[in-house]
DNA sequence: CCGGTTACTGAAACCGGTTACATTATGACT
DNA sequence: AGTCATAATGTAACCGGTTTCAGTAACCGG
């Protein structure tokens, strides 16, 4: 056995005459190590696990598909929970004591849960979210306030917008706030007023912000707007059909703006702009960055990946339709 | 130690006094008990693993979501892997060795590892695939074919299309290959001819259709089609895209009509008219069935799921603004 | 008062690998 | 020839729980 265990992790030098016959009998009774055993006297499980709050928005799946492939790479195993803020029972599912290290989307743990690993010495790489405090957790995340920026100044400046409802995601989630923070900022460099009248709360989610939006137009008394930034491309949806439902017209009566260019978004009616975030390099990146700190290498704290502007037409700007033509995803980048 | 396993496992009866200490002395030490070593121990794992072929669509979402709920109940884990048909190593990156059972969505495992696989007595649901020459695995999956019959005929019958185009999906897919006979079903019925030419493979992937479909049109001396059925509502997304881009109008120039219902689908513009199918629900009955079968309960051996007709606007029928008004996913089903 | 349960707990074997340590053989160097 | 590193393998402790077995105390019916 202990030969065996030699040779499958190259351990120690095996001959090769007694490899031969190993692998040959291996082959002949189809043997698999038994991971549990593997993982007990090793003190290692080749597992990492990935802590989500949800599993409500089709953002994961570009991901996930990010983290998995990266996983996969290393001959890991990757294990899924989701996990939410309120309402919880220690442990989480997940942690020191089945995975090798976590991957912690958002709001998936606590800050005292982070510290409590952090002082563990246990591996974690935050996703679309920074360390608490001055902690020194690797973190990656794309770039949200500076583009946001950029996104609603094209709409006061190129399309003259004066009133821009946001649309905004869970206020406990980051990258919410910073685009939160993006708008009021892009607001006030051009002398616009922030109106709280004109912020409504979409979760990121379809549904949701389908339903409040159509509620905030049924209000025969809302105030006036012309354009919605919504948090992200999946709410975006939500918005569209709200507004179409209502009778605007997008762009024409309405401009809406997304975030994260989603695989449907430069399929929508109208091609939805928005902001193209790199979710699976994000997955891979924090991926890689996990199983870099297996081997204790130093790790940069924050990684922001760098976010554009995809300009298409629902914000108002328009482009001939040959140059739609050219691909599914045709990419126009609005340089200032 | 065998106390304290006796008490969590509630294995055994533990007095009151000793209860009560253990529960002090745990949550004072934070104890959590080592997953490896009770699995070498207990030979189970407390993990069901979840096999697919790949994480390109945003299918998977409903379908994770609803794996994950039921999983989590039950106080399990939950692994993810890909593993592709073609070149394959062996052995799979989980089975026996690392799971109590698997979910096997689609073509995640061939016919002989699934047939190696029963031979050892080891849990396995299929989902979205009925299980090969009568090996009685359990499976879930959605009802394909009589529902497409039923679309394809209501196009023809109400809409008077005679030259339906088809993007199928991957030739290996069930659902592609049940969608696929309900349509030349639906044709031979209605005493119309099935034309390969009008067959495309669109693989069940937004970009992949959008492609395929572009270099259809972009062919001067394409057969003539009035319609275009999508094997799935991803797809959709890119054939949709495609013929705006070409200049045709949806549904008065060519109808579109899809499968799956995903979120978007009702969001899109024109709404989709395609299939309601329970994707939620397939996974989690899915792994319901798993643990049911954990305690070797008897189970029937394939479960088909209802699947419903929604018709929207992309087919050509009409609904008044205001009956679309009530709600972002209002569903009208059309009764034959 | 006695045999037979039931309630509870301790001791120890065991799950299937990993790894420190011991051992032998071999070749290189002084 | 003697010292020493290196190669290759065997031996046994160990990882942290589960579970069988044994043993003690309390309880129950006759």
């Amino acid at each position: 056995m202990a030969t065996v265990s030699r040779y499958l992790n190259r351990s120690a030098p095996i001959s090769e005459e007694v490899s031969a016959r190993l692998e040959e009998v291996m082959a002949e009774l189809r043997y698999v190590p038994h991971a549990a055993a593997r993982h007990l006297a090793s003190q290692k499980t080749r597992v990492v696990g990935l802590l989500l709050n949800n599993l409500h928005n089709d953002f994961f799946v570009p991901l996930l598909n990010g983290i998995e492939g990266v996983v996969r790479k290393h001959e890991y195993n990757l294990v899924i929970a989701t996990y939410h803020s309120e309402g919880r029972e220690f442990p989480p599912p997940i942690g020191p004591h089945n995975t090798d290290g976590l991957l912690v989307f958002s709001d998936g743990l606590t800050d005292e849960d982070l510290i409590a690993l952090h002082e563990r010495k246990f591996p974690v790489v935050l996703v679309h979210r920074t360390p608490p405090n001055g902690l020194r957790i690797p973190s990656v995340t794309v770039e949200n306030k500076k583009i946001t920026i950029e996104l609603i100044d094209h709409m006061i400046k190129f399309h003259g917008k004066k009133r821009i409802l946001f649309m905004r995601g869970p206020i406990h989630q980051e990258d919410s706030l910073w685009r939160e923070a993006g708008y009021k900022n892009a607001l006030a460099a051009n002398g616009l007023p922030f109106d709280e009248a004109l912020v409504l709360n979409g979760e990121f989610e379809r549904d949701i912000a389908y339903k409040v939006l159509g509620d905030f137009l049924a209000d025969e008394n809302h105030p006036p707007f012309d354009a919605v930034f919504t948090g992200d491309d999946d709410a975006a949806i939500g918005v569209l059909a709200a507004l179409r439902d209502k009778g605007y017209r997008v762009p024409e009566d309405v401009s809406v703006i997304g975030f994260d260019n989603l695989g449907f978004s430069s399929f929508l009616t109208p091609p939805l702009t928005t902001v193209s975030a790199p979710t699976e390099k994000v997955g891979q990146i924090a991926t890689e960055k996990l199983f870099s700190l297996f081997e204790e290498q130093f790790l940069e704290d924050v990684t922001l990946l760098p976010t554009e502007l995809i300009v298409r037409r629902s914000c108002g700007c328009n482009f001939e339709s040959e140059e739609l033509r050219q691909g599914g995803d045709q990419v126009h980048i609005y340089n200032r």
